[in-house]
DNA sequence: AGCGAATGCGACGAATTATTCGTATTTCTG
DNA sequence: CAGAAATACGAATAATTCGTCGCATTCGCT
């Protein structure tokens, strides 16, 4: 059942009319539920092809496995979520650490918001993680991250700019995915969403005052 | 493929003469290798059984299912580290925060020491998480954390010191698993490690200062 | 209308899988 | 050493799974 080999990712064929164009956006959104309802255990091309109301076969016409699915879903929740990202980083107005607060929420936020597929998305990682695909669009978010530490710690050497953005990229990512699992009311989302920020700012902070 | 309900996880059988009891062991280890040569997907009974030069009905003597090998796996790995973190934290001759940077030390030490395992133990867990044994498994090292934030943190609420202990210990978790799936040099290791535990003191510190 | 291309279908093949159960073997006990 | 209990075996079973293929239908266009 696992796919032996290399797990080809890239789409199969390219929609031409527009009913094709619609199929496709059909079973997005039935992989989606199914992914969400029934956890990345359960989430089998039959299944999503039953919920969209379409056939195995039409399926297969523009996604060459099941693994391209999942990686379509993450990488349209991944582009999203750095888009956000991205638009509170360059609000130039407020001051660095102010921004990095506001990021914090909306991120954690977000996570929170669609908990279901975020957890069953990352379920089904191993089957989308290796591919080449994936990897690029990982170094896209790393130069947002980048970029703001250079108006974050103008002080700081380039050494220590790049172990502060990995080290609070995959605080924010990691953590972020962790607490989402459980349920939690508003409250304690932001509570905790300040508590992260608290902690980053302190962070920086103590790096900037140094000099390093 | 997968149990269709719940998921019994407690052992099937205690093993009573010498012979079974070493063939618990030989499975376990067998288990260990094939989780970490073949990754969580090609994780079978039958290849474990294989590997350990058992039958699979030996196997399922003394496990009863597959989730309940690869829950006892984690089971081992999570006290020897709980174990070890708790001596760390013991140790008051030392201030907490010197502590605590021990700690982050030889955490994220360990978790790299054995990456591939803790990979793959973590890619299967989606098939052990929900065990009620499971959740209990946790409670134990949040007191760990509780009882030396009380340390660290005397001039703190409660409630302070609640989401600290959260905060920190997802972090250590989550960050450190991230981490070791990448490959790191010693050195690149090392300044890891530090930057988390900066990162830590400056929180800890910010808050023990504004005394909330 | 009519023709080629695009699209849609779903039964089917091949492969894995987890787990059981009847039987054979070894160990223990008195 | 005999009978019972524990242990070990592994072929057989029942479910799922992914992905394909030949054929039917619809679309776009002249």
């Amino acid at each position: 059942m696992p796919p032996r080999r290399k797990a080809q990712i890239s789409s199969r064929k390219q929609p031409k009319q527009a009913r094709s164009t619609e199929l496709v956006a059909t079973i997005l959104e039935a992989a989606i539920q199914v992914l969400t309802r029934e956890g990345a255990q359960r989430f089998t091309t039959a299944r999503v092809a039953e919920k969209a109301g379409v056939s195995v076969g039409s399926l297969y016409q523009y996604f060459p496995n099941k693994a391209a699915i999942l990686f379509r879903l993450q990488s349209d929740e991944w582009r999203q979520t750095t888009d956000m990202l991205r638009g509170i980083l360059a609000d130039k107005a407020k001051p660095p650490l102010e921004r990095l607060r506001t990021l914090v929420h909306a991120f954690i936020q977000s996570e929170c918001d669609e908990a279901a597929m975020r957890v069953a998305l990352d379920d089904a990682a191993p089957l989308y993680r290796d591919a080449p695909e994936a990897r690029t669009a990982r170094a896209s978010s790393d130069k947002i991250v980048q970029t703001f530490m250079q108006e974050a710690l103008p002080k700081a050497s380039d050494a220590t700019r790049a172990l502060a953005a990995d080290l609070i990229k995959a605080t924010l990512a990691e953590v972020g995915k962790s607490f989402s699992e459980s349920r939690r009311t508003a409250a304690e989302i932001k509570a905790y969403a300040n508590a992260m920020a608290d902690m980053f700012c302190a962070y920086l902070r103590d790096l900037e005052r140094d000099g390093r």
